[in-house]
DNA sequence: CATGAATGAGACTTCATTCAT
DNA sequence: CATGAATGAAGTCTCATTCAT
């Protein structure tokens, strides 16, 4: 079910658990120091081989970086696109999802520490760009299904620019999820989104006039 | 090479405002590529000087980070507590915030790009921390300050998080900055600040019951 | 460029010998112009590899000074220990490590080279220091324990102070050592040597009235 | 009467003395950390000047160098040559060269350092070598003469290797005078030079048979 | 499938030296 | 006579990558 999509028996059952070993030794790598800090010895000593051997499953960091991309955007998007589920109205669905990306946070910080470094890492190193964009846009596709729907559900004013709506929602997500990994205690997200909650029903304040 | 190549003291040279295009092609530098990726060349290069000659301005690569975090952490906070003044609540505080991030990001991209990458790039090297401490905090500084100001003034329900609360705006204004810059326009940054005053002002959704 | 510029492994490369050529260029380079003056190019020109290939078999050039001291100091006092077998008085045991030493200068001068510009280095730069505690003192400790064999042997006044006369013993072997190592000639090491041992058995002054 | 033997007026008095102040203070600095690693920039910094003033007193460090070399060596055997005065004996003379060398050393470590390290740096930067000709040799001529003078006054066996002696006795004083530089304790070299003068009283061993 | 020796490009940094001022 | 900005060469070290084994 959670196979990276690959058909066919793998060669002796451990070449594939070698390499979702290093994608996610290099996710957790590139999450916390970055691409370029990124080494791949490092990546290697976690999964206990040697630098060379990653190029057995891959052709370059470059790709490398691609790889986890694919997987983890991949599994990311498909978690909010399930937590929306069942809310209709777009600041519930909004809610959801920051609540689902909580459990992610807390159960593999590196999860949502690589998706918000990602947009920056592609403006940092233009040659990863080409390689990730089988998914890319995914992100904005997301955010922009979201609110075309509250738009076409009569939620919306008309006049709103939905892109901007959009990119806020994103904008709001990724500043938490960073602020979580930098204060490096995921307890802050949670906090800070449940407040939040509290802006949106109205319990945060003691007045507006 | 693309000089005539001769030695010495060059004709005129200005020692303040050499050194002032040394920390600002390194902020441009710092913000769009980061730390580790920013080589003294290239911010040589921009400067028309050589990598070496960096060191007749500053110690070391991290010393040089330093002093454009200085810089700019200092212009930028005061930016902001000026722009507070005359707003009384806590949203319109912090929306006017938010209005003077625009006019920064669109005055000079690399000033928010730096702010919002410094907590990343302390995380991702920790040498570079003890360097920042004259200016570290001041982030959270000026956020705790509006939110205390606000509970102190009655505008906060009491059980309110105070903490989560300033995570939450610091947040947004990251998450914000850090879109218009990988997105590399800022407009992007004003249409969301403006969806997001709608928000405040209750004209964004159609009708919540 | 010297070579086809390939990259990869070679057909045949043997490490353990590797490592051995490379601790021998270090020896010779250090030996003869010093550890500041020595660069890891020059070693590895005469190994036959690039520079950074070194590091595959030490971490710095400060270990790679403490690995070809370990391996020098340890080989010639383990060579002095057995030379001063079967010598019974304190001068014949000096003439017989005198003699050693020679045979030492004569088959590699970078052997004893290298260890009298030991001491001068590790002033030169105090981070080599820590490095080379393992063996360091056993130059002061071989002399001194021939003294004191000396002293319990009774075969020295008690009055002699014990530490120089050490000191002078091993002055005397380190200036003669350095002597050659700058003459360039082995020889002169050997009769300095012989013309000593006519001093000692009182056939060099023709009388002493 | 000290002065280094330039002749006509300085030209503000003041010009001569920083010239002193920088070969006194390069002389320091190249006997504890040799030439290498002697920046012009301590030395300018010890003489209250900046680097390139330098280049207003010598051409170059190397000529620098050789300037701290003529004005050294020229001074110590000197006071070598008035040792000797009165002494009519080889091992007299010797014994009062050293003692001479042990005031030196007391009076001003880098004196004999520096010379000490002489032969070592010239082998080590072969283009010192061309600048310290005229002086060049001054060491040995000083050890033979005192070796032929023995020699002719029928003091000497006439089967003694005479050039081997004199390698001897300079050995011996190169090799103390080191051993107190990188003890950094004059007194060990005065404590030896006894404990060699009692070698040569003949009351440092109980019996000679 | 994996190792590990090796490369080559490039990073930060140091420093003797030059020269307009 | 002195400063100090600047150069350019060189040094130590890192790292993605290759390839014989």
């Amino acid at each position: 079910m959670t196979s990276t999509g690959r058909v066919g028996r793998p060669p002796a059952g451990d070449s594939a658990e070698t390499r979702r070993r290093i994608l996610y030794a290099a996710r957790i790598h590139f999450a916390r120091d970055g691409y370029r800090a990124t080494t791949n010895r490092r990546i290697a000593d976690d999964v206990g081989i040697t630098p060379g051997a990653i190029y057995h499953y891959v052709e370059s960091k470059a790709e490398l970086y691609a790889a986890v991309y694919c997987d983890t955007v991949d599994s990311v998007y498909t978690e909010f696109e399930l937590a929306v589920v069942g809310h209709d109205d777009l600041l519930s669905q909004f809610s959801a999802v920051l609540r689902r990306a909580c459990d992610l946070q807390t159960a593999d910080p590196s999860i949502t520490g690589f998706i918000v470094a990602v947009a920056q890492e592609t403006q940092r190193h233009p040659d990863l760009l080409a390689l990730l964009s089988p998914q890319r846009g995914r992100h904005m596709r997301f955010f922009t299904g979201l609110v075309e729907a509250a738009a076409q559900g009569g939620e919306l004013r008309p006049d709103i620019d939905r892109r901007a709506l959009a990119d806020l929602l994103g904008a709001v997500l990724t500043g938490l999820a960073r602020m979580a990994a930098t204060a490096g205690d995921p307890q802050r997200y949670t906090a800070a989104v449940e407040v939040l909650d509290r802006f949106f029903d109205g319990s945060l304040v003691t007045s507006r006039s």
